[in-house]
DNA sequence: ACTGTTGACAGAGACGTTTCTGCAAGTGGA
DNA sequence: TCCACTTGCAGAAACGTCTCTGTCAACAGT
């Protein structure tokens, strides 16, 4: 018999702690953890034997005791911005979903998981999870939950740049002011005589930076600006916004919408104007949906590319965690895409059925 | 000076300890531990005392201790199943959006958190998070996940009808055979005379129920079948499957798809093949899409109602966990909703300009 | 004055890991 | 033979919280 048994009763409430494995396997616990660890200096039969034990006994190590131990949860927190009285929304359905699937996968070959956490959340739950680091979505100038983390040392990475001096770890976004210019000159190009913008009332980095783009622009070439502001978490505002801007008499011949449902939307609107696209009206929207691709006629847009910003926003944030980063802040620029269809070409291209190369073979 | 000093350092590493908090404050951990969490016997101005000191010195329980010692993390897991190589896929973007968005906000109001999880992931990111509970979306026959956490006597909620006899706690899921009986019934009764298909090759239970209901509604009526299979996380396929559909020689003069984008998919088809909609093609897809409301025509679509659904299982799972429920397994079926548009009906509503109740005001 | 009760706290385990330190046995060289 | 070093493992101390079980004083009832 054991001279003093080491725990009182075998496996005292269903599931199998470690010490059961190792009176099982005959060893001390420490050498369960060293050789279900990787760690220690055993001999490969012990390894082997322990693990066969654990498995046999189901063993699962507690995450609890581990993190409590360790301090390192392998949790990272995905905040997203929250508009209104739902606790959350999306403003771009399709944006989201594509950066959360990013980061899920990226955060997940690197072993951590990822926590959902609108930054409204009610206080509890934000301290009731133990996070080792945090993406946050397009923080607000002084959002609290950023800055109590930060205060408390836990790596913060922002995907969009972060608004007034916000001391994030690092930040992920693309060149709007880059994108919008680009966009405005290629609709020039395609013969736009007056562009408008179809804009957002929220302050967020890439309304302002866009809008500012804008009218950036508009000084520069000398054209007046035609923009219709709109909530842009509101879905209905947008149809409404949409049709204001094509029912101005100072009408644009060419609209960019900066969220995604302002394609159909403005398509939907022109079409009440027996507007024809692109010959009455050029348009382009940004946007991460695929159904733009077959809309009559099929629309410009430009991606953010999310799965990319998804990616690198986890990146630099498990760096940060584990200490690989250079301790300074990064800021890393992601380049847009713009996906030239229809909608944005006065001669629409050349269909595929007669190519101009010769004929068929 | 103390006679036994409580802890080595006053406050070891940074952040404050429930021991500090108890030093500063001249009492206790017992009494911070009671004040904090307003349990025990203390008079208001104790509970008043330890909470400011608590704030003045940034205290934060810490999470992982909590859960090792309460055994509840306060996490739930909500799993997706996957696809092909990428981690994780969403075969309908805007449906799991909205599911995700909507069980986020249940869980956060009764204190909960959800943590995103692949069911293909690797093991030990797995077993590295303490779940309380797991939602599992579409389980595959007999998941070994699912399997592994029932056997851990961890509940589990299923978003769709499990498959063979998966064990879970409780599942929801829309009556799907109904769904497609009501729909097919609605085409029909708007003159449809060969109604097809648009269908997966997977074998989720969505995808089996619908296609089932559809040849049982087809031997009822005596119709033959005309459906198109394609495999239905890839994209494109979708597209090419619709085209398919259209090019038979037994071409339906209606289509129901049961995936997002095959309503954008067919209104493209049907433009190539000459047929307009909904005087030669009736239409109807499902989506929670709203780009379908300003299509050209509007499409009729079917959704599933997943803001009820994310609801609904969070409710039943934390009911579970929280021990409030029957204890027996609990089936939930949420009804569907048919959004009827022009693409559906041969003669178009009357528009509201003319409402044929009498003159305007 | 004795007993019982209640209020207001303090002490001391757990919870289940990881890991630092330590010990005994074996190995090789001088 | 002795010393230094390595190997293979065990003990025990954290990690920070919650909570069960006291303890001590005050007080009421008889």
């Amino acid at each position: 018999m054991s001279r003093a048994e080491p725990s009182r009763r075998g496996s005292r409430h269903g599931r199998a702690g470690i010490r059961d494995v190792a009176a099982a396997a005959g060893v001390s616990i420490t050498t369960v953890s060293d050789a279900l660890n990787g760690k220690g200096r055993l001999p490969d039969a012990t390894r082997r034997h322990v693990r066969e034990v654990a498995d046999r006994l189901g063993y699962r190590p507690s995450a609890a005791a581990r993190t409590l131990r360790t301090g390192k949860s392998g949790l990272i927190g995905l905040t997203v911005t929250t508009y209104g009285d739902e606790p959350f929304t999306f403003t771009e359905f399709a944006y989201f979903a594509e950066m959360a699937r990013a980061a899920t996968s990226a955060a997940l070959a690197r072993g951590y998981a990822l926590v959902i956490l609108p930054a409204t959340s009610r206080h509890d739950v934000w301290s009731n999870v133990a996070l080792d680091g945090t993406v946050v979505i397009d923080p607000s100038d002084h959002d609290p939950v950023v800055s109590d983390l930060v205060r408390q040392g836990i790596p913060v990475v922002s995907d969009g740049r972060p608004a007034g001096t916000l001391p994030v770890t690092a930040w992920v976004d693309n060149d709007h002011e880059a994108a919008v210019l680009g966009i405005l000159d290629h609709l020039a190009a395609a013969g736009a005589r007056r562009i408008g913008l179809l804009t957002g009332t929220s302050t967020d980095t890439y309304t302002r930076l866009s809008t500012h783009a804008y009218l950036h622009w508009c000084e520069r070439v000398g054209q007046d600006p035609v923009y219709e502001k709109y909530p842009a978490h509101d879905p209905c505002a947008g149809a409404v916004a949409a049709d204001r801007l094509l029912a101005r008499p100072d009408r644009p011949d060419a609209v960019y919408g900066l969220f995604d449902p302002n394609g159909t939307d403005l398509l939907a609107a022109a079409r009440r104007y027996g507007l024809r696209v692109p010959d009455d009206l050029l348009l382009v929207c940004c946007s991460e949906s695929t159904v733009y691709a077959t809309t009559e006629p099929p629309i410009t847009t430009l991606s953010l590319k999310p799965r990319r910003i998804g990616t690198a926003v986890v990146q630099l944030l498990i760096d940060a965690i584990e200490g690989l980063d250079s301790g300074r802040p990064v800021e890393q620029v992601i380049p847009t895409e713009l996906i030239v269809r229809t909608s944005s070409q006065r001669r629409p291209p050349r269909t595929t059925v007669s190519p101009p190369r010769g004929p068929a073979v």
